[in-house]
DNA sequence: ACAAAAGTGTTTTTTATACACCCATGC
DNA sequence: GCATGGGTGTATAAAAAACACTTTTGT
């Protein structure tokens, strides 16, 4: 904040030594394969330099009159269609020389990226492939090295997808209308590694919060018992909010 | 990110529409009045315009080859002398039209804030008046309204000190080196609330963590039987680390 | 002696964990 | 009929919550 007002009225003797910023979004954008058990970011590869031909995360410059959410909501859009998400703000990284660009024109231009974090579905995202361009979702354990810090900033939302899982019901925001209750611990599963409770106390303790409603439709998904189909209930759900929530 | 040289090689089209930005850190500082029961907040006056005479929180505009933690770390240092502390980023606001000189020199330019939250010991911090300024320990509870968007800046670093104190040791950071059970009780109760558990099973329920020691001296303060003075072991806590900890 | 603050213990309820077992379907 | 996945129940352990009681000080 601040800029050139107070440069001249306040501060002049430092006015050099402030920095000029570039600000960027990037996404962290997670979906679960919960066929073939596997978390799953997507990447795109650069087109140009710096680290032109390294995978990195979609970026986008921010526009006039955009907000920084609208910014990220646009680069997704950019890159894949989806009618259900869940997107937040990650984390601002900021520090000097986290772009080589900032030494090459060394005008004090700082590259500072505020972060957002997303999980979209899986099996209804459908990744939009400009004419050039590498696009691709990555297991997040395979994931190569990545440009700029964005492995940083990868690490750091995995992390923070994990947690929004245990304490949050973004989940719901990522699973079909309805969804049996097995869906929803694939999903858990994959994420959050095998050990965290088994299904049978998975299961008791999601139907008891009571906002998962059992349409009583089955789905009948090859051998094995047809499971219940559930569909999460908002207003039932509407009591959690500002509560802080366990779903493990 | 991305700035000139992308928008000449690759976007030349748009280079009009994009935003250029001035970074700012704004700090929320807490502190907590164990004795008068009140959680406090570090306000500061402007001293020029906009909102000439309008309290809000200390910030400041990064430098050349600063880091934003440098910067939060600064801003507090120029307020107040304290030695033990916690800091960490907050989240970045950066919509338009958050700063009203974005409207005035009209060249797209726009304010953006990363702000971060701290919490110091009131008892040890010492503010540091420079010649005309107001400078203020606020009770949170009879904030007024602040410049630009920072009660709502606020208002989000009030609710992550509060889960910050339920799921972290943060408390232990701001605690001198001796401290009695109640010490913490109280900076709990004054934080969350007065409605999260009873002193003995508070006190249960920290000591069995296994990481506060008991040094046998005993601190008299007044009326009443005198409380033991522990210590935080850090090497006892190092355990918890990465685990999920809650605390209240 | 008694109020005030610290500290201990006990009882009840709730939640977590680990299982064992029954149910409905496809092949 | 049996393998496969879905669904239920139970027994035990651990944790949370409520609250009664004892201890040690100052006055």
């Amino acid at each position: 904040m601040r800029g050139q007002i107070q440069r001249k009225i306040a501060d002049p003797v430092n006015s050099q030594t402030l920095a000029d910023f570039k600000v960027g979004v990037d996404n962290v954008i997670f979906s679960v394969d919960t066929l073939l058990h596997r978390l799953l970011v997507l990447l795109v590869m650069r087109q140009q330099e710096p680290f032109l031909g390294h995978w990195c995360l979609p970026g986008t410059l921010v526009r006039q009159g955009e907000s920084l959410e609208d910014a990220a909501y646009r680069i997704l859009a950019e890159k894949i269609r989806v009618k259900n998400l869940y997107l937040e703000q990650l984390y601002t990284f900021g520090g000097p020389n986290r772009d080589p660009r900032e030494s090459i024109d060394s005008y004090g231009v700082r590259y500072l990226s505020v972060s957002y974090f997303a999980l979209v579905r899986f099996e209804e995202a459908e990744l939009i492939a400009d004419k050039v361009s590498g696009i691709a979702w990555y297991p997040v354990k395979q994931v190569p090295q990545l440009a700029f810090d964005h492995s940083e900033i990868l690490a750091y939302g995995h992390r923070r997808l994990q947690n929004k899982l245990e304490y949050s019901p973004v989940a719901f925001d990522v699973l079909p209308d309805l969804f049996t209750l097995s869906d929803i611990y694939q999903l858990y599963t994959t994420v959050l590694g095998e050990n965290f409770a088994d299904y049978s106390n998975f299961r008791a303790r999601l139907l008891k919060l009571g906002f998962l409603y059992d349409t009583g439709l089955k789905a009948s998904r090859g051998a094995g018992r047809p499971a219940s189909l559930y569909q999460f209930d908002s207003e039932a759900f509407a009591k959690f909010k500002d509560k802080p929530l366990v779903f493990i």
